[in-house]
DNA sequence: CTGAAAGCGCTTACAG
DNA sequence: CTGAAAGCGCTTACAG
């Protein structure tokens, strides 16, 4: 007898095809007694839609894809949380990429996804490298919704944060608190756009603030909590110990305060040390960490809203949404002002 | 001139369609030349392989899927680092479906899983709820692999870790250093099989060394940082202060020893903690966290490798791979009997 | 080594 | 409110 596909049902249910699709599409254009037919009919036989078929009607599969240079880092948990909740109970469901931080894969990645007709596609990141390839991606009719970072291109869509002044911000904090040799552990600011920005309000808030830029107190690295220890050996290697650290996220903080311990170093009263994304353990960490607290999940959220409204052609123009970061004051920075002389 | 689909190349190259199709999967079958003449068309026309329509004709997508039930517990963060390594260079995507520890949510993603017809699903918790659907999806032709544990039902094939023994062998542990007031901060064991597993594992533990099981020491709870330190709390609540806590992720570790802490206690002189997954961060907090090592990105990797070679039918019968756990001695549980008098 | 042809299971105008 | 028909772009025997 075959499989059990529409036409299966539509004999069973003694209607046509189209009106099986109907029924299950728009019910409402459907005589209620027809309609109870065909559901009957499918309880029956059983059947279960085929979507892959339906896609390929459609010209165009109803997934989104979303690239994450990896799937270790917890910032991007919550990110990858607000867009699932979003995508919940729609007809979407979201394939992750991951890039290992590596440019070839990356855009392996973005072939697949183009050669897969993706409805949309969120990206964690842009770097000099994957630009390229986006801009392709869009061009072929697959939209594209940076996060993370509000993007230098504005013809971009983004939903992300303002990173310079994030970075800027948290800065300006330490100077207040009265440090004036402030190490920075960064990401790779070589590649990535968004550290890029982060670094730059960093040296614009030294600058600002009349202080200089120490070369030696300056790292960039990938995030691994192991690969914050590492920089911040580096750092003490140099001949200046900082007064505070400044960590690109939280795991590389907690990392650089592991060295500072090992290396005979109080936190906060020897050397402060403060991180970026605001994770779930930051609060619990000993010294409970400041850092800059970062709406993953929100921002997950509305890059998912952002791109099925791309998909579906609901949206004019570019989408450029920037959400709120702040300073979150726990205990691992030391007012030196008042804690010195 | 219409979509630049396989038969456009054909034409530009003056083969036919199954020709271009064989040049893109089977080029040795084809003469060097007549390949070289698709290759240029390709290259000419920009063709791009539409995979929709290739996982249609099919039957069946190329897509392997993934049920977890939060992104946000970095337990996963290794699974599924592990999975997409093995997937990569492969010509299946990851789609992750994320059942918020709600068993409607999860019967709403298996039953969209098999509307895409997966080429397989990896499922990272059975639960009695989840069971009934895993086991429709199986036959449906849909392989399932369950990982974190070895599943009672031994014709499911799964890549886990023994979970029982984990938790009687750290059980142990905190027997063996002198402990008696053992508490403990499970998961769902009233609702999640490898969760069960861990408490029957506790329980026999302590049965084994001539110890009670005190409820008042037994706390099941959701698995975050907060939900430790609330469970904590609870527990702490009670008419006795256990000696050592185990906890069932480094999460709730991290939550328990917050809790301590705040309370007045010290760790581990005053209570040990000890938890379960070594994540990341595990060496790095104060003190370095006690734990048992689960080798997720090995488990992510295997169990991608199985449901591939399930889903190309080059393997019989049941695929049941059980991992090596261990315990991690670090500086959070204390030797009572050495401390002691 | 290459080509002609059937068919995968839907959706979508269009006609009635 | 319902049905007939075309077509989405591949893969896969089969024939030559």
């Amino acid at each position: 007898m075959g499989r059990i596909d529409m036409h299966a049902v539509a004999s069973a249910a003694g209607v046509s095809q189209s009106t099986v699709s109907r029924v299950l599409h728009r019910p409402e254009l459907v005589r209620p007694q027809t309609r109870e037919l065909v559901y009957d009919a499918i309880e029956r036989l059983g059947y279960e839609y085929n979507s892959v078929a339906a896609d390929f009607n459609r010209q165009k599969s109803s997934i989104i894809g979303l690239i994450v240079f990896t799937a270790r880092s917890s910032i991007h948990a919550d990110l990858i949380d607000g867009v699932q909740e979003e995508l919940q109970g729609t007809r979407y469901s979201l394939v992750i990429g991951n890039s290992r931080y590596d440019a070839a894969t990356e855009r392996e990645l973005i072939r697949l996804f183009g050669q897969r007709r993706l409805s949309g596609v969120i990206v964690a990141e842009t770097t000099d490298e994957n630009r390229d390839e986006l801009w392709h991606l869009e061009r072929a009719g697959v939209p594209t919704v940076v996060t993370w970072e509000m993007t230098e291109d504005k013809s971009c869509h983004c939903v992300g944060i303002d990173n310079y002044k994030a970075s800027y911000d948290m800065t300006q904090y330490l100077v207040r608190l009265g440090h004036r040799g402030i190490a920075l552990i960064a990401g790779r600011y070589d590649r990535i756009e968004r550290v890029r920005h982060r670094y730059q309000g960093f040296c614009d808030a030294l600058r600002d603030s009349g202080l200089p830029l120490e070369s030696g107190l300056v790292v960039g690295t990938t995030p691994s909590v192991v690969d914050g220890r590492d920089a911040m050996y580096r750092i003490l290697a140099g001949n200046k110990v900082p007064s505070a650290v400044f960590a690109a996220s939280d795991a590389l903080a907690m990392g650089a305060i592991s060295a500072l311990r090992d290396s005979g170093y109080s936190v906060p009263d020897d050397v402060s040390v403060c991180g970026f994304d605001d994770i779930d353990m930051a609060p619990f960490i000993t010294p409970a960490l400041t850092t800059v607290s970062v709406p993953g999940y929100e921002m997950g959220k509305q890059a998912a809203a952002s791109v099925m409204r791309l998909a579906e052609s609901k949206q004019e123009g570019e989408i450029r949404v920037c959400l709120p970061t702040r300073v979150v004051e726990r205990d691992s920075c030391q007012d030196v002002n008042r804690a010195g002389c």
